[in-house]
DNA sequence: GAGTGGTCTAGACCACGCG
DNA sequence: GCGTGGTCTAGACCACTCA
């Protein structure tokens, strides 16, 4: 077996820290540092296993996590190997508005501008596979951060059952929680198309923006377990104050 | 032990189907019907590996199957319980280029505009964190899609080696790919930050849009094992033939 | 056929949550 | 104290790969 240890790089058996754990760290820190290459095949689990004195079980637990983090990739019959980063997807997260909002010590802000019980017409009625004319509930609001408005959201839900709309619900008005409770099963699927755009002059009066202002648009589908729609929403994010920013490949603790 | 099974959920331990996988979909499916309730606790792993006459540990891997997909998470000392699907989230992914455009059946292909060496100026070396005037490769080319041009790329790499400029690397001219050949590690981190905007005039020449046309602004910065930046790119993708989708929720075959 | 990873077992001990 | 999940063991058998 290729010699991969250095003197620090020991398993203590009776810390508190798990065994699979300190296997995965010690890992980890060889392909980082190039002691194992891409392409290159890791040490045979039972070879490991005997080295540090370990059952193999416990050795495959700790393969296990860097394979699940694509460190990793296994082949039956020939052996682990370490993988090349993929850094050529696009992956793009935005986290919710209110947390990420108050993360930076702002003060997040919800006007509504609107609420009302409104029949769907021809496109409302295309995006959520309903009848056209059926009875919906229509939300309009703005989203703002220490008063400067950033989103402006329109959302539609299918409104079969005749419940008043609590105060409680219009404090967490997201998509998702608006149809689970108006619709008849808990919303599991959340479909989001995202595009760049430019400001209508509704909108960006309503934003505060000038004419012709870049905006993402942003349409929420949100479905339930039979795959139906029960919730349709537009907002209108303003692209001079929002960003997306995607970190991908392998893991490491933090960037600058 | 509340009953979940159907008459039709059996394991069949002498199925090429893993014991384990068999398991995950019979739990999944428990879930997905409204049987457990997010929120609600699983039975306890004994009783779960009693009732089928299986080892605890085989239907810890089956837990932790629903766990690594997030359906069910795990609190020591109380139980394994049904979450609550996260639906805020946004996760938007665009794939690779090439791949994409191939796999809608279009012809893909990379006009090369300029390779040239060139002195960091002043944004340039705090992007590539270098002293200014430091060699760097520079590339800027237009990607089109049945000759229809889509996206715009400007591309800077750390030159430090006097490697001659190949034509292979010019197949494969992503940032990561450069980086990798003209840096001295390979690259393990990606960042690229999205923004919405308009074309500029040079920008819509190139892209063949109108003025103020909108458009996504990516900006990507590859770094190495140690976080030092090796490459930094800005594409400009038209507005108007982009888009970027993104489901987030439980796992559910396909969607319409 | 020898070597590899994939699955599975029947135990064991521990730390944690709760009453 | 009891029930829970978290970890770990020392085996076992299988399917796969490759020579």
């Amino acid at each position: 077996m290729k010699s991969l240890t250095h003197q620090e790089e020991i398993i203590d058996k009776y810390s508190v820290i798990p065994i699979y754990y300190q296997l995965t760290k010690i890992l980890e820190k060889c392909i980082l540092d190039g002691r194992l290459k891409p392409g290159e095949a890791l040490p045979p689990e039972h070879e490991i296993a005997e080295k540090y004195g370990i059952s193999r079980m416990t050795v495959r637990r700790a393969i296990s996590e860097l394979i699940g983090v694509g460190m990793v990739y296994s082949q039956k019959g020939k052996g682990n190997f370490v993988a090349r980063p993929r850094l050529d997807d696009f992956v793009f997260e935005l986290v919710n508005f209110y947390e990420e909002i108050q993360k930076r010590g702002m003060k997040s802000n919800a006007k509504l501008l609107g609420v009302k019980i409104v029949r769907a017409d021809e496109l409302l009625a295309k995006k959520l596979e309903v009848e056209i004319n059926t009875t919906c509930l229509y939300i309009r609001m703005v989203l703002s951060a220490d008063d400067e408005p950033l989103v402006y959201e329109n959302k539609y839900v299918v409104y079969s059952k005749q419940k008043p709309i609590l105060e409680t619900e219009l404090k967490d008005p997201s998509l998702s929680n608006l149809a689970s409770i108006h619709g008849d099963h808990f919303p599991i699927i959340s479909k989001r198309v995202l595009q760049a755009s430019i400001a209508t002059e509704e909108e960006s009066l309503i934003l505060g923006t000038g004419l012709n202002a870049p905006v993402f648009v942003v349409e929420q589908t949100v479905y339930d377990t039979g795959k139906k729609p029960i919730g349709w929403g537009k907002s209108i994010y303003r692209g001079d104050r929002y960003k997306l920013t995607s970190y991908i490949g392998w893991p490491v603790d933090d960037i600058g």
